[in-house]
DNA sequence: ACTACACGCGAAACCGCTTTCACGAAGTCT
DNA sequence: AGACTTCGTGAAAGCGGTTTCGCGTGTAGT
């Protein structure tokens, strides 16, 4: 039972009566083949149910119709659907446009890993890295004028295209409406402040308190790492050194729910007594109670950004950074 | 600025004093090759940092390498955290083979779109599935003879490796710790039961029952979406038709969370009163308050098992369903 | 000692598509 | 009208491996 042989390019040729360079011509859409002949080849295409082999294409054009997405191997991947909702989005603009999604989850930290040969070895047209704290890897890939782009900021100013969301002016947004709502006290819990996410972050916080006149005391800014506990430690924390706070800026909205529960369990009521805003507008951000008011972040239109400014390398267009905005959804909790 | 071209068969032939032929077997662990000649081969290469081209070796062998990996473009990847998860552990395991992982996001419901296609076309050497509620795609491709590989219970009874987590028996045992904890009316909040997943954990459920001799009252089993709306209006509606309830298991995290919630706005002390147990360990089992006692899901080892599937299957073994255990974890809630 | 056979290995065809090159026809310029 | 481009096209040379085929050579069988 042989599975029905594709057919090739010799096949279409003569079946249109042309030579298979014109065949390939025709398909990867030379203008300079007439167009009589043209149409003769895309009518032998869809009558032979023809599908152009694209180990083929690629090993022939050295293209491979290839990008990776490479995703640090650590717990972020494993717990945060943040990542996966950007690939997705990535994902479907690289389909749209004839290209596949390969996966790769490296060691964290690895320079010189598998993964880093596999990029080297030509055997995809670009990367797209997840970068959380190192961006040693695309260092060292840069070198190589392998095509990249950064989904998040990276921390040299390496000159490769990234996209981010605005995490300066969503916390900038959050602190702001805080301060609106008649909070006189404002902590902020950053996140694991290796990442560039959760400076910029601290920053439009800081910024919005500094519009205010004033200075955040001491020990309002604990230093957080985006988990949980960490959330649910600092508000504890808070609590004592600063009875009388009045507003809390989580960096993420994990750290905000952890916030709220020690909060509510120390007698404090949200948002009656304490005001917290979170950040991310993810699934928890509905589930606890109350329900947190936060800064969304667009993730899909993220992975999209970043998967078009691939393609806009690839079509050695001119790339710039993307930000994307950010906007303040308002629950119950601030 | 050439990019240091890398060496080919050619090269490494020649340094090592062989044929392209034989460096092909030596590389491809063919046995017949003197073992002399084969160390020469092995020092060329290490000498020379060759890399085998993946491209032109997939064109010559016809089998590229590369494994998809096809998720359903529906909410699920949008919001849930368990699908990337999966797929990182599929992906390790595959790349330690390796084989690299090709993810398609597939629109959902398509039977004969971009994706089958290109799953058709040969470019890859299998596939995984993530199947929730139609198998169709699936069933299309098998007569295709692609090794593949679903993650989830397949509704037909298809002759097609597939790996799961043990819903029944997590639901059996969450049952029965309801039962033990000294519950007498215990109700069910199913999940979307077009999903096997939630009929097979409605079934634990019910074997545990019947082991006790009774029957689940009527209105103790209430069909819900797996979200937390359903949860809470499940709940809600329990204690109406059912006062004196004094155990839950819901059929996911979220449901039992928000079963959790309306239990506290209408009076009853979760466990005092009632008991709840939730199912997947998810995050948010441990951001209500009480914390959530429920069944832990092992999803790396549910992405490993289905790697590990494929390889087998590549290889030509036998291979059988892989059902991962649950665990059951005990926290606040029951 | 003579055919038989297995074993190692190299030559060469081949996988299916891309791209360079050169050639004839048609058009443009003095 | 002759020389010079431009344009559309096919022949053919790759791309970098894999695999079939067949040729010595060494060992075994009789």
């Amino acid at each position: 039972m042989v599975p029905a042989p594709r057919p090739t390019y010799s096949v279409i040729a003569e079946a249109a009566g042309v030579s298979e360079a014109t065949v390939s011509r025709v398909l990867n859409g030379d203008e300079s083949v007439h167009p009589d002949r043209a149409k003769r080849v895309h009518e032998a295409v869809d009558k032979l149910g023809y599908r152009k082999n694209r180990v083929a294409s690629a090993l022939a054009s050295g293209r491979s119709g290839l990008i990776a997405v490479v995703i640090d191997d650590d717990l972020s991947v494993f717990s945060d659907p943040f990542w996966g909702t950007v690939t997705s989005g990535v994902s479907r603009i690289l389909s749209e446009n004839g290209l596949h999604t390969v996966l790769m989850v490296s060691p964290v930290g690895s320079v010189d890993g598998g993964v880093a040969h596999y990029l080297k070895s030509g055997e995809v047209d670009g990367a797209i890295f997840f970068v959380l704290h190192s961006d040693a890897l695309v260092n060292n890939l840069k070198k190589t004028g392998l095509p990249m782009v950064i989904t998040g900021t990276p921390h040299s100013s390496l000159d490769i295209p990234f996209v981010d969301t605005d995490n300066f002016g969503g916390a900038y947004t959050a602190t702001k409406h805080l301060i609106t709502s008649g909070c006189k006290k404002i902590a902020c819990i950053t996140g694991d402040i290796g990442t560039t996410a959760a400076k910029q972050r601290l920053d439009g916080y800081l910024q919005a308190f500094r519009e205010t006149g004033g200075i955040p005391a001491k020990g309002l800014i604990c230093e957080g790492d985006y988990s949980l506990a960490s959330g649910m430690q600092h508000a504890r924390e808070l609590l004592e050194t600063h009875p009388d706070v009045d507003g809390i800026f989580a960096s993420n909205d994990l750290m905000a729910a952890g916030a709220v529960t020690v909060l509510q369990d120390m007698g404090r009521m949200v948002p009656e007594h304490v005001k917290v805003v979170g950040f991310d507008d993810a699934l928890i951000a509905q589930t606890t109670r109350p329900a947190l008011t936060t800064i969304r972040q667009d993730v899909v239109a993220l992975g999209e950004a970043a998967g078009s400014l691939m393609i806009a390398q690839l079509n050695g267009e001119d790339v710039k950074p993307i930000i994307t905005p950010t906007e303040l959804i308002i629950r119950a909790s601030a």
